[in-house]
DNA sequence: TAGGCCATCTGGTCCT
DNA sequence: AGGACCAGATGGCCTA
């Protein structure tokens, strides 16, 4: 056993150093390439093989450029042939060197039984490196394309401030989810509460979009950190906070994106929870007229999405209040209680009829404004 | 200038 | 063997 345990680790020190050797010479190879690979020019028939994937001159660059490393190191490797130090393919069984093992000794010089890797299998690596990124680059711009097709999908759609891919993600899920509430519970959801549940998780910026592609202010519907939910808010939202808030996915990473709990959503002001949709309704929308408002003003402007509300100021004229949210809202106002807010999903909720040319893509992204037209006016009309 | 986001390269693993 | 998928590393770009 101990002559069994010695061989051993022997074998494993032999290894050690053939690793120990092999990684010596590739750092060495490896800084060679970088302070010449700006030097070096890629071969054009090598490229000619991959650049055809490339979709960029961004990406053409970057390429060339890693094509020169990958050349640079060709030749490194092509030296240390040479040289006899580069044996990537060694054979673990070799017995002559036992007795000139040390701590810092150089790579030796093997046999010539052992494998090299030869130009040819050089280049072979090197065409199955570079086909193995062109594919990995389709596969990503294939990824991408898919998440660009689900931003043209979900409620918040903007070529000049496109989501995040996280933030993509995220505002999926919350719209899915949202959908299916409605679908479960076959109740219109009122509209701040619809908004909450998109905007949940979502870092500061993308709530601002959300909330200016719907047109609400984020501060009405965005809490702050330290407030409790007020117990009159409960008989309206709490049950969708407990709704919404239950399925949250543990572990989100921390800010911006935050974890979202139901504290963090619902802290609104006393004074202001109830006033949601105030610049929307207070005055020039009576809760018991739907038909009164109608606007076919212009469009608001583009939203920021710098991290500041786009909505920095109430609405103070009756322009803007009318303006600022162009909607019909049905609502039993005697059920909505003084705040304007039923639950979420009651038969009773004040139901709003959203003008969607006004709400959703600002930039006129016309199938999109069809697609979501359908899927918020089926949110928002009789359901 | 730091931090966020992104594209790309790369090596490992699994599957066909 | 080769392709798909994945995660880590890296560097560029942009913005606060």
């Amino acid at each position: 056993m101990d002559h069994m345990a010695r061989a051993g680790s022997k074998a494993w020190e032999r290894h050690a150093r053939v690793i120990r050797s092999f990684c010596k010479t590739q750092i060495i190879n490896m800084t060679k390439s970088y302070t010449e690979e700006t030097m070096m020019s890629s071969d054009p028939l090598e490229s000619a093989t991959w650049t055809d994937e490339c979709q960029g001159s961004q990406d053409e660059q970057d390429m060339e450029k890693k094509g020169g490393a990958l050349d640079s190191m060709q030749e490194d490797l092509d030296e240390d042939e040479e040289d006899g130090f580069n044996r990537l393919d060694e054979d673990d069984d070799d017995e002559d060197d036992e007795e000139d093992e040390g701590e810092d000794q150089k790579p030796k010089r093997r046999g010539p039984k052992k494998k090299k890797m030869t130009k040819a299998r050089m280049q072979r690596f090197k065409m199955r490196r570079q086909k193995a990124n062109a594919r990995e680059r389709n596969r990503m711009h294939g990824l991408n394309d898919a998440l660009e097709s689900l931003r043209k999908v979900v409620p918040c759609y903007s070529k000049t401030q496109k989501l995040s891919k996280i933030e993509t993600l995220r505002l999926a899920k919350n719209y899915i989810w949202a959908l299916s509430e409605i679908l479960r519970s076959g109740k219109s959801p009122d509209l701040m509460s619809f908004v909450q549940a998109l905007c949940k998780g979502l870092s500061q910026p993308t709530t601002n979009l959300v909330a200016g592609c719907l047109q609400l202010n984020p501060r009405t519907f965005l809490p702050e950190q330290t407030q409790e939910i007020p117990s009159h808010m409960q008989p309206a939202s709490a049950s969708f906070a407990a709704h919404t808030y239950s399925y949250q996915t543990p572990g989100l990473p921390s800010p911006p994106y935050g974890t979202m709990d139901s504290s963090h959503i619902f802290h609104v002001k006393p004074h202001s929870y109830g006033s949601a949709l105030e610049p929307f309704f207070e005055t020039a929308l009576p809760l018991t007229d739907c038909t009164s408002a109608s606007f076919d003003g212009p469009l608001s402007p583009p939203l920021s999405v710098n991290g500041n509300f786009s909505f920095k100021h109430e609405p103070t004229s009756e322009f803007e209040k009318n303006y600022a949210f162009t909607m019909h809202y049905q609502a039993a106002a005697g059920l909505a209680g003084p705040q304007g807010h039923a639950p979420l999903y009651a038969s009773s909720a004040p139901r709003c009829e959203l003008p969607m040319e006004n709400i959703m893509s600002y930039e006129g992204h016309t199938h999109h404004e069809r697609v979501m037209n359908a899927q918020l006016n089926a949110i928002f009309h009789d359901s």
